[in-house]
DNA sequence: TCTCAGGTAGACGGATCCGTCTATCTACTA
DNA sequence: TAGTAGATAGACGGATCCGTCTACCTGAGA
């Protein structure tokens, strides 16, 4: 197991394959924009312009795909996270919060947008021991630590619950927005938001 | 097409068929414990112990089954409530906004919970102009207009507001209950519920 | 009694699903 | 220059998908 050169498949630590790139990028535009299960993987390959056989040795299972499809918008969302947090300074509080409640503003007003990819992904997935479903309590998870993190740097009265109410939040306003449509013309979401920080 | 005796299917008004119920039935659990496109025709089939061509006699296509599956819950949920006023008297108000709060905290301590079934199948139809996500919206839009009723009966200052602020109070409920099996010891939801009606 | 709606049992079929396999080509690098 | 990892094209297969079809049975109402 220790990093052994199997039959087949990417040695580890290889350079990162394009091949695998346009998989992983064309799975996830799919995956989001029309559903896990309703995407074979023969679509996933005809549109990534890509061998059957290098699918499989990149995602031995189509399982392997959507973890990794949910795997990387964790990567990614942590790395912008990080990024914010090192160019806002002192500030950071104040940027982290309102760059969660700017996900969703941004994203709902999108062409395509169909909700949160972690809890469509989950509600496809039943059994709750099945990796995706880790993957997505543990996403949120950190989202809500970061809050909470924020709001103790604030000096808030009630850091841990205020962070449960913000991501509740958040959780309903996206899925409001994917539901119908919900535009929010009086920003009432966001004033809700930051009382509830204030 | 006006009532014409068609070749096969049942006859309009005919009385209520046994194994149309039988199948709504197991169709209805398994959809909503397992998903819609992980359950085949066939497995509902088997599960119902019906013959291959009643099922298809009584729901021609698998969405004409998903439909009747909400369809079904949504008059369950119109007929629950209409007794529920009538039985309320005066206090139907209150008695209304508490039988939407009840249904998440009682649904969620529920062996098998899995969050809203109109809010997982809206995630697996992606395309919006599909029947089912027309009955999502308009039962949501349902839930909405009846609480914002009984909050003007109440004398609410804000009813439209306040009774889209309560279903997305909740959506995130049942939401964050099916994710992360939130739990809720401090009964923070009942608190936040009547404090936003109060 | 006869009719006919509703139910039964199971074969059938084309499509699509996920995954395997062979055989060949290419490009880097030791 | 020889070896090797990665990519390619496409056949293949068993499983499952949804839906159709034939042939027969049953029971209640006209």
């Amino acid at each position: 197991m220790t990093g052994a050169t199997s039959k087949a498949g990417p040695r580890v630590g290889s350079k990162p394959s394009v091949a695998r790139e346009r998989i992983l990028a064309t799975a996830s535009r799919l995956f989001y924009a029309v559903g896990i299960r309703a995407v074979g993987v023969d679509r996933v390959i005809a549109e990534s312009q890509v061998a059957r056989m290098t699918f499989f040795r990149h995602f031995p299972t189509k399982d392997d795909l959507v973890v990794a499809f949910l795997a990387r918008r964790v990567e990614l969302a942590e790395a912008e996270l990080a990024q914010l947090r090192a160019d806002a300074g002192d500030d950071w509080p104040r940027a982290l919060l309102g760059w969660v409640a700017d996900g969703v503003t941004t994203a709902r007003g999108t062409e395509g947008f169909r909700g949160c990819e972690f809890i469509n992904t989950a509600a496809e997935f039943s059994d709750p021991s099945h990796p995706v479903r880790a993957i997505a309590a543990r996403h949120r998870a950190w989202i809500r630590d970061q809050m909470q993190e924020a709001l103790v740097a604030l000096g808030h009265p009630a850091p841990a619950l205020t962070a449960q109410h913000l991501l509740m939040l958040r959780t309903a306003a996206v899925v409001a927005a994917s539901l119908e449509g919900f535009d929010d013309d009086e920003g009432t979401f966001a004033r809700t938001w930051w009382s509830l920080i204030a």
